[in-house]
DNA sequence: TCCTCGGTACGACGAGTATCGAACAATAAC
DNA sequence: GTTATTGTTCGATACTCGTCGTACCGAGGA
């Protein structure tokens, strides 16, 4: 696999190599030159999930129950499933908790100014959450 | 309605009056305020609707059929329907022809260097069609 | 008038999605 | 070991979407 850190830690990526692991089907995609344009804005239309992506913008990990989002703790993994798959977020596993980033520096290099724009959009058409 | 202009050809807005009329359905964001990110950003999550958009970037006005795109022609007239009413795209009746063309100035307004970004993202992605 | 042409509407089909509750698994705390 | 916490998985449900063929409609041209 692409790196793993020590102690309880594990950044799950999708060049792992652990056929048959819990981790196959949680795949985030290798290299930033295998985003897709198409997956990453469909990850972005749903509104849950532009509410989760907005409350990672500042660059911060957050756990999956942290967040401040109006729907099932079930509902809410497929957000970040979903999320992961497009390339959007990584996971990285620590003890109990799986803390999650905005992968904004891959993001940067494949698609500039993309994700800066749907979040500067985001702040501006939803005052509540700005 | 917002406006019309002479001989035969008519603008489709959605602040049209015309309850009733055939067009009441086709409606467009009344106003810059009213476009919704989500809706749009699903609108530009279709691989087929980005490369629409992408041919329209230049700002010229294209019919459905001059489009070189993949798909039958009802379902083309169903993306642009999505387009429409996203707010991404309005439409000018001339005769048997229907024009559309991208609503650069009022999303470049409404959500400044989004469009800009996604359409520089899709160049860079898709060589074939850049 | 009849026919063609550009486009839309409709119905259908298969696939995907957002949502939830409940069950499960892994870790940490007792 | 037992319990609590954190998040995923599964099944179910209701809904949406992309696609197509066909039928339809309005405008022009024969």
């Amino acid at each position: 696999m692409t790196s793993t850190v020590g102690l309880s830690s594990l950044l799950i990526e999708a060049d792992t190599t652990e056929e048959g692991s819990w981790a196959v089907d949680r795949l985030v995609p290798a290299s930033v030159g295998l985003l897709s344009l198409p997956t990453i804005l469909h990850a972005l239309s749903d509104p849950v999930r532009l509410r989760i992506v907005s409350q990672l913008a500042d660059g911060s990990e957050r756990t999956c129950g942290s967040l401040d989002v109006p729907v099932a703790k079930s509902t809410c993994s497929h957000h970040f499933r979903v999320l992961r798959e497009a390339g959007v977020v990584s996971q990285r596993v620590d003890g109990k908790c799986r803390f999650n980033r905005l992968r904004s520096d891959e993001l940067e290099q494949r698609f500039p100014g993309l994700l800066a724009a749907v979040l500067r959009a985001y702040e501006s058409s939803d005052p509540s959450r700005a």
